[in-house]
Parts: structure tokens; sequence; C-alpha cells
DNA sequence: GACAATGGTCAAGCTACTTGTCTATATCGT
DNA sequence: ACGATATAGACAAGTAGCTTGACCATTGTC
């Protein structure tokens, strides 16, 4: 395989994910999200489908239960996400978003597309869909992954 | 443009080079280097080209000189790298790599190059070059990048 | 119905960062 | 040339987000 393509695609690529990370941090901040910080917005992507449990949400984070459930304690606390019994277990509880928690989501999503306007003015539309079309093929099979 | 290419295409992204970033730290670690950590690449990443001075790696890690300067001294003790006097100015030092630095920055390299691999089979050399292409004309003006 | 396994929390400790302060050297204005 | 200000870096103390360890409540298993 190409030395100076695989010398030179992993730089470009952390370097472009670090810029896209902090790009959409500043619209959720400036869209008046000033108390959450990236990490929260990885929670938020495994909670907003269906909520989750303290478990899951450690797993998808690549924390310990105990990291994820100080988290979902801040999260609480500010507003952003609320416990909730799980119809199952009486041992469980559910995680879900609340309404600000929701605002939020939809917040990273209009600064996410806000990142990556000026992509399609570079590549163009339909390079930018095959750019799209080659990392889903390089994404690990269905794993879950961060809105932002 | 596209709304669900805008609202695929971070977390495609973001979810690969956190595979990336795991992947090059696990070969990093596998060669012997298991006292180091991914944000001590991008340190060497600013190193190695010429050495630097700690508020130069400071700007380039986005953290305060005084975080810098704390990393660098870790790595002095490690054996990673070491301070110099800076030629021009008595007040600034020269940090440059060692050979262990030198070293391990080969080994990200190779660990690199493991990671970047699979992807040249699944998308073929061709399309793994123009996906290089594409990600450097996304690339912010010649910043420098981390090597892993 | 005992008993291990699981979901979650409480408590304490660690580490990588922060802000604040300081010294030494360099640069600028007069 | 010299005093004022800016810059490079280190020292010290505080903080935030993680870790490990211990624990309780509930569930599933033999």
């Amino acid at each position: 395989m190409d030395r100076t393509v695989a010398l030179s695609l992993p730089p470009l690529l952390l370097g472009l994910a670090a810029d896209l990370v902090r790009s959409i941090d500043e619209g959720v901040r400036a869209r008046g999200f000033e108390d959450l910080r990236p990490a929260h917005g990885y929670a938020f992507a495994r909670l907003a489908p269906a909520g989750a449990g303290v478990g899951e949400l450690a797993e998808h984070l690549g924390v310990t239960k105990q990291a994820a459930s100080q988290m979902v304690e801040e999260l609480v606390r500010k507003g952003y996400v609320e416990r909730q019994p799980h119809p199952d277990d009486a041992r469980a509880r559910l995680i879900v978003l609340t309404e600000r928690g929701w605002a939020c989501t939809r917040a990273a999503e209009q600064a996410a597309a806000d990142a990556v306007r000026p992509w399609a003015a570079v590549l163009g539309e339909d390079r930018l869909r095959e750019l799209r079309d080659d990392l889903l093929r390089l994404a690990p099979s269905g794993r879950l992954r961060p809105i932002w």
C-alpha cells in the first residue's frame, strides 16, 4: 500500500475531526448551551433514540458505570435528562432526555450542519456524498455514533 | 445542501477518528511504549520537525503554558524529550525528541499504517487516495497535525 | 429459598488540567 | 542608555472528571 497515503491520512482525518468537534462545540455554546462539553454530546447521542440505563451509557462512552452515573447526575441537575423507573427492572433506571435535552440535540444538529456546509462548497455536493459513502463503508458495524 | 449528508457525515467522521486514535494507541503500546497516551502523540508531532518551545507546544495542544510545561517535565522524566538552551533567546528552551522519542514516533507511524491498511482493502487504493485528497482539501491551511 | 449476578449509588483517591504568582530575559520608547 | 513593559517558562495550589473499592437493592438460577 502507498506509504505516503498511509502516513498522511491519519493526521488529516484526526485534524479534521478535531476541527469538527471544536466547531460543533462552539455552535452549541453559541445557541445558549454553555454548560455542556463535547462529551455530553456523545451521551445525548446514546440517550436520544429511546433512553438508556447508566450501564449502557457507560459502555457507549467508554468509561466506568460510576463515571457515567456522575455525568447523569450532572445532566439531571442541569435539566437535560431525567431518571425514570425502568418498566421491567426495579433495579434499573431509564435515563431519557428532557425537552431541554431535545432542544440541545436539535441545536447540535444545526451546528453540525453549519460546520459541514463549507465542505460542500469546497468539494461539491457529489464529491461530499461520495466521501460520506466512503466513511460509511469504513465505519465499524452499526455502532452508535455521537451527535457532535 | 443535502440534509441527510450533513447529519450523517459528522458522526461517521468522529467515529472513524475515535477508532483510529484507539487503534494507533494500542499499536504504540503493543510496541513497548506503554507509558504514553494519545495526547503525547500530538506533542511529538509538534516537536518532531525541529523542536519547539513550551509556549508553542501549548498553543499546538490547545492547553495553557503551565499544562504544556508539566507534560514536558513528564516526558523528560520518562526519557522521550530533553530541554536544550534556546540558541537565540536565553529565556526560552528548545524541547527536542531524544532517541527514545524518535523510536516512539516511528512506532506510531507503523501503528498508523497498520490501522489504515484495512481501509485500502475495503475502498481500494485509488478510492483511498481520493479520500486522502478530499481530506487534504478540507484541512484548514497548513496547520500542523498529530502523528497519532 | 439460598446465592451468585446485575444495575446503580456512595465514598475516597488520582491525574491532568486550571488560575495565580513569580523570576529571568528580551524588547520597546524616550 | 535606561526604565517600562512584554514574553518564556516554572512553581504552587485548587479543581473537574475520571478511577477503584465498597455497598445496597433487585433479579435470575440451582
